[in-house]
DNA sequence: ATTTCTGCAAACGATTTGCACAGGG
DNA sequence: CCCTGTGCAAATCGTTTGCAGAAAT
């Protein structure tokens, strides 16, 4: 966890008055110890290894906080869980296409689909708040080879 | 609903040996009916004002069904519950503009992002099957005037 | 001392499912 | 007749919440 994250949280837990916890701090050090998208169950384990008595339920009180702290992004890739990336403030990444054939999830931006949609946006007399996109496709690969070089994560979801 | 939307579904329940039941006609009928999206609780209400021995579980059993028939179309618009759009067919609309501050959903279409999101799909080694865009966003004219035109349907979700 | 935080366990809400019966083919 | 479809009620599962005690300020 950088340096420069972890100054910006804690003046934006101060800053909102709120108070420093064992707990907070766990899953504050495990939320941001990820490269990757997360998700809550992922995040509990990880900061009970920092602090076992974290629970669940802290787990779920204090999500909201980092995503409103604007340091924690929240993804819904359309899953039946919310996922969390905390690499959003360096690379904000929107975009992310889900392989429905072993389940990986790879992000990209595009500069030109970002200005299409806010042209849009304004068009239709709104601003923008938040934008994604989620293409769900299938493997190329797997389709030529036969395998999926990646089938190793999971099997895919839902056919 | 139209003739032909009607033949389209028969063909399919026919073609995938399924039966045909009183339930499963007045859930068609009503799911047919609407002009714009709706969940699965509206569409319950509206199947039973048909035949009133409509079932909760019935409905949702269908729902997949005509999914899967390609006639309806499952929209996630990141509210904890699906929706269902009928017109798929007739306007492929695959972009929501969610309006923060009234709840209401506005759909478009755009060429341009289409063609861009099929480009970056290929380029990374994958076959598009299903793309979404969803904006949320704030009324301009909320923000100028101080009270949004549309804000009659419902207060608005998680501010 | 006062207020926020916490863990626990129960509650939630949309959706799914096991079961025994009803009803299509 | 046989097998699919149905209603009912209970189960699921990620997430939220009420409560009483614990900890931060």
């Amino acid at each position: 966890m950088e340096a420069a994250v972890r100054d910006r949280i804690y003046e934006f837990i101060q800053a909102s008055g709120l108070r420093r916890t064992t707990q907070r701090d766990a899953i504050i050090e495990a939320a941001f110890s990820y490269t990757d998208h997360y998700n809550a169950d992922e995040l509990l384990l990880r900061a009970r290894s920092i602090d076992p008595s974290v629970s669940r339920a802290t787990v779920y009180r204090t999500l909201p906080l980092l995503v409103e702290s604007g340091l924690l992004k929240e993804l819904d890739l359309g899953k039946e869980q919310m996922f969390y990336d905390p690499n959003y403030i360096d690379h904000p990444r929107h975009s992310h296409l889900i392989c429905l054939d072993c389940n990986r999830i790879l992000e990209f931006e595009d500069r030109n689909i970002d200005t299409l949609e806010n042209c849009i946006t304004k068009r239709l007399g709104f601003s923008p708040v938040n934008k994604s996109t989620r293409i769900e496709a299938n493997c190329d690969e797997l389709k030529r080879v036969g395998v999926c070089q990646h089938q190793a994560g999971q099997p895919a979801a839902r056919s």
